[in-house]
DNA sequence: GCCACGGCTGAACACACGTTTAGCGTAGTG
DNA sequence: CACTACGCTAAACGTGTGTTCAGCCGTGGC
């Protein structure tokens, strides 16, 4: 995505443009419209790809592809205080964030692998950070990753919706935009979470386990 | 949607049916099929409610003041361990909850009212655990009943996309029971979060309010 | 008994979209 | 220069879908 239009051969120049087109306006955007963002006729892009799902496919996995990279080179980052300025940078892959998005409303296979991947992550840094003595020891590390992701993909959503931070949010806005935004006004909730928790006691806790003693799982 | 198919005017069934339907397939889901389900032609459909659009504006109201009638009545559960409990009525509803989870992903306007809903009510929920003093004050309570439904909803798209629940879970099953059963795995996890927070110290809170203070937001 | 009327149907229409196909232009090759 | 191969285009085709339309059928009123 940060290579020039001009430079890319056909090919590439319109799995950028649906990537691009996909993020926007959804897998429901016409082939023609990709085409025409690319430069090129509606009959190259099935010539090339051989069907719009084939190049959904390819779509997928150059995003797939793209995340990895970064992600590889964002481990880079540890401390908090750069953890946190992380957060500035994306903006930078808006058009592939909001791609991986519609892959999660959509339920597309790319959605499942890239959740995986964010559960693994979670699961990982949870870990280290368990060892490094920064974060409590749990009685289900994986089920905590989850819902660590699951934080993450609701505001990811909520943020894709607009409405969803509250009220008083100018609908007229890019997504990408509103999810900094969405961000930027949870952020200090939810570091609060992390740090404090939600309960004064442990009340809800010990119910919980209680109930499920009770009878294994319904 | 307790009510007998036999007994309901043409028009409701279709409504019915519409409701199902969009829950299950998406709103991609073909007047045809709709019509089918209840019974009837496709141009009864149109005829009854002028355009699919229409319809589903239908469904939105009708699914939203079903919502509010079963909250209302859910207020009365208060207790922890009743609050539990109710997880297990979930089934029931699960027509609609696939209706509003659709439009979720759809990012239609019901979706704006239903999240605003849950957001302002798990403002009233923590305010009034706050009172009580089973919840803890915090700094940014609006941010808070974000993140606590951002939780929610990302469980809730996670169980969508079925893979998202980590490995091991067939993608055969109904997204309904999917989404009990993800609850259910990371319910241990969420109060646990909920309970105690993430974090052994401060450390990263205190990072964000100093670089919170050093501008002003970007 | 008859008529009008509203719910309802099946066929037809209009349109958007993915895909196919015939052919054009140009670069490389003998 | 002739020829082939390939990237590419424009128009056409088939299909799925929302919507319209002409008419049927049972019911209630006169």
């Amino acid at each position: 995505m940060n290579v020039r239009s001009e430079d890319l051969t056909a090919r590439a120049r319109i799995r950028d443009a649906a990537v691009a087109r996909f993020g926007r306006d959804g897998f429901r955007a016409p082939v023609r419209a990709i085409a025409e963002d690319a430069g090129v006729s509606a009959g190259l892009v099935i010539h090339h790809f051989g069907s719009k799902d084939a190049l959904r496919a390819e779509c997928d996995h150059h995003v797939l592809t793209v995340v990895r990279e970064q992600k590889s080179r964002a481990i880079a980052y540890a401390s908090p205080a750069e953890t946190i300025g992380m957060l500035s940078t994306v903006q930078e892959y808006a058009p592939l964030f909001a791609y991986i998005v519609r892959s999660l409303l959509d339920g597309g296979a790319l959605a499942g692998h890239f959740v995986d991947g964010l559960v693994d992550d979670a699961a990982d840094y949870l870990q280290a950070g368990e060892e490094a003595g920064t974060v409590r020891p749990s009685a289900d590390p994986a089920g905590r990753a989850r819902q660590v992701v699951a934080l993450q993909v609701g505001l990811i959503v909520m943020a894709q919706l607009g409405a969803a931070a509250g009220h008083g949010v100018a609908p007229t806005e890019s997504p990408a935009e509103a999810m900094v935004q969405l961000y930027e006004r949870s952020m200090l909730a939810g570091l609060e979470l992390y740090t404090h928790g939600l309960f004064t006691d442990t009340s809800y806790l010990d119910a919980y386990l209680e109930y499920r003693q009770k009878d294994g799982k319904s």
